[in-house]
RNA sequence: GGUCCUGUGGUGCAGUUUGGAGUGCACGCCGGCCUGUCAAGCCGGAGGUCGCGGGUUCAAAUCCCGUCAGGACCGCCA
């Protein structure tokens, strides 16, 4: 048991219990509520980071809320029914012989309790006030909690924690970079990191071996719930190894971090290939807490009439029961369907009648009866079916799941899932040349190695893998190439000549020269492994000072002006605004 | 860059559809009463540029246009 005892407290306010009972305490804190009962009687609850206790005081004090104290006094047992089931200290009170105010308060700018749903712009710029309530003490602590339960899982598997640089040469590859302007050399700049990926890649050069990193990266990017400018990671790179050693060691450290928080291991973690998330969930982050799982009805429409379902996939899913969904929300779902990218959304009710559709009377009576026995449809149902191109269909199936069945983030429990088996390349770009899903250095699948430079490298799978949780999309690695000649190949299919690729990424295939060993790694993302660990929807939650979603800090008006003469010493000049 | 939603005493909301006096609810705040409350209770009181600007109208929280701030999402995030 942590000692809390200072020179100027002997407790804290939440640890008291009936066993205390006969003792002379002191105790420092915040007024958390009070009541007044006239002159000569008051309760106050005295709040601190461990929780509350009822003080019995002298009713004449002017104790107002927010004020901070020092109290001490004999614990006691509170008398006959008085003993409250609701509060942890609730079987025993203080009654104060001394009462120091250390600090006068005004009355805070909303209330500290739980019940109200507080602006958050209002939190924010009072953000030290917020941070006393119960939810964002409880919030900072599951996140000191799960970077603890990581370092030391994964200290225990022998990894080296090494420090990288925060400013680092811009690169044009990914994110959008911060960037800081050098003042000994005008006209140049650093950057901030998106990640450490080169330099860890280094150290495996380095011969490092088993490397990791609690590590703050930084992308100029639009801010989402799931998404800050900064955010925190557990970095991975270890050599000598598989994928499949790597996803060994982050499961490790992930489901060490699950269990300080939770007191529940998660087990072993499943794994599922991106190609039967897409299939299944219509998304490479599946949440696999719900059913509502799509459903394949191309091969129903292979010789139809439906012009709409002549499409080189028709996916959909059955909602259990969802005959009684109004036409106005099916009009919108449409609407939102439109929106993610599909040409419509086709809708069949499952009567006793038989299928209630618009377009029923366009689709055979095979056809309808294959739908129903595809489905397991039936009466009450409703059936929603996308046809596109697959992955067109998948994602807006995808979509329109999550839409009808999203759990909040608190039920269902927790799934952890790898998606396995990525494809390399995830599209073309205007040269036609394919665009790296993951980065350029990702290891191919070695049977489809040969695929390279073919007609159909969209197919070629690599070796890089997602750790998904509920949902959210915790973190990405891959097996790294380390063979010369592969790395060759992909820059070549990539389009990237060899002198390109020199003024790139030349430090880095300088480095493969001098002996590189075969390696892989993984980033997780340790803001949104915590949020989803205390039940948060929203990373903000989770992080003591974060920004909203223009990149703004409300507490201190971050980002500000900087006056000319800083400006002029760095050789910069800001433009007047367009327009 | 785009779509959608929100903005009303200190806080949370209702009022906006169908224009008619800043109308209402709960909490908080200030004062009074109160010796066992715990979301204490009772009585009284103060507190408003309806985000901001413009327009329509005899009249705008309400309708229209613009703008700012916040949120969710799309694009973006190798």
């Amino acid at each position: 048991m942590t000692d809390y005892s200072t020179s100027m407290r002997t407790d804290r306010c939440g640890d008291l219990r009936i066993d205390d009972v006969g003792r002379q305490v002191t105790l420092c804190g915040w007024v958390d509520r009070r009541r007044e009962h006239g002159e000569h009687l008051a309760f106050v609850d005295l709040r601190d980071r461990s929780g509350v206790i009822q003080v019995v005081v002298d009713g004449a004090h002017d104790l107002r809320s927010e004020y901070v104290l020092q109290v001490t006094g004999d614990v006691r047992e509170r008398p006959d029914e008085s003993a409250n089931d609701n509060l942890a200290t609730g079987a025993v009170e203080v009654e104060a012989t001394e009462v120091v105010v250390l600090a006068t308060a005004e009355p805070p700018p909303f209330p500290l309790d739980e019940r109200t749903e507080v602006d958050e712009v209002l939190r924010l710029r009072h953000r030290y006030v917020d941070l006393r309530r119960p939810r964002m003490q409880r919030n900072l602590e599951v996140r000191a909690r799960v970077t603890a339960a990581i370092r030391g899982a994964m200290e225990e598997q022998g990894f080296v924690e090494v420090e990288t640089p925060m400013l680092v040469a811009s690169t044009p590859e990914g994110a959008r970079d911060f960037v800081v302007p050098s003042r000994k050399e005008p006209g140049s700049f650093y950057a901030l990191p998106q990640s450490p990926q080169i330099f860890k890649q280094l150290t495996m050069m380095g011969g490092v071996d088993r490397y990791y990193q609690i590590a703050r990266c930084l992308r100029d990017e639009d801010l989402r719930a799931d998404r800050q400018f900064e955010f925190m990671q557990l970095d991975v790179e270890a050599s000598f190894v598989t994928g499949e050693d790597v996803r060994t060691f982050v499961a490790h450290a992930v489901g060490a971090a699950a269990e300080a928080v939770t007191g529940d291991h998660p087990g072993e973690i499943r794994s599922m290939s991106w190609r039967e998330a897409m299939d299944r969930f219509g998304s490479d982050k599946p949440d696999v807490r719900f059913g509502l799982e799509l459903v394949d009805a191309t091969e129903i429409f292979a010789d139809t009439g439906f012009r709409a379902f002549q499409t080189p996939c028709v996916k959909g899913i059955r909602v259990p029961d969802g005959a009684d969904i109004s036409r106005n929300r099916l009009d919108e779902l449409t609407g939102e369907c439109k929106r993610w990218g599909a040409k419509g959304l086709v809708w069949m009710r499952l009567t006793e009648d038989g299928l209630n559709s618009p377009v029923a009377k366009f689709l055979s009576d095979d056809e309808q009866a294959g739908l129903v026995a595809k489905f397991e449809a039936r009466v009450g149902d409703l059936l929603l079916l996308v046809a596109d191109e697959w992955s067109t269909a998948c994602h807006v199936c995808g979509l329109l799941r999550l839409e009808l069945g999203r759990p909040p983030i608190t039920e269902g429990g927790r799934h952890f899932v790898w998606v396995t088996d990525f494809p390399l390349f995830e599209g073309f770009d205007e040269a036609g040349n394919p665009i790296p899903a993951h980065h350029p250095f990702t290891m191919p699948h070695e049977e489809d190695l040969g695929m390279l430079g073919g007609d159909d490298q969209l197919a070629i799978r690599s070796l890089a893998y997602d750790l998904v949780l509920n949902g959210w999309e915790l973190g990405s690695g891959s097996v790294r190439i380390h063979r010369r000649e592969v790395q060759e190949q992909v820059l070549a299919a990539l389009g990237i000549s060899p002198d390109e690729a020199r003024a790139r990424f030349g430090f880095l295939l300088d480095a493969f020269r001098y002996g590189s060993p075969p390696h892989a790694g993984f980033a997780v993302g340790l803001d949104r492994l915590t949020a989803v660990l205390a039940g948060e929807e929203n990373i903000r939650e989770v992080i003591a000072f974060p920004k909203t979603q223009s990149g703004a800090d409300p507490l201190t008006g971050a980002p500000t002006p900087i006056d000319d003469r800083h400006l002029a010493e760095l050789g910069l000049g800001v433009l007047p605004p367009p327009g």
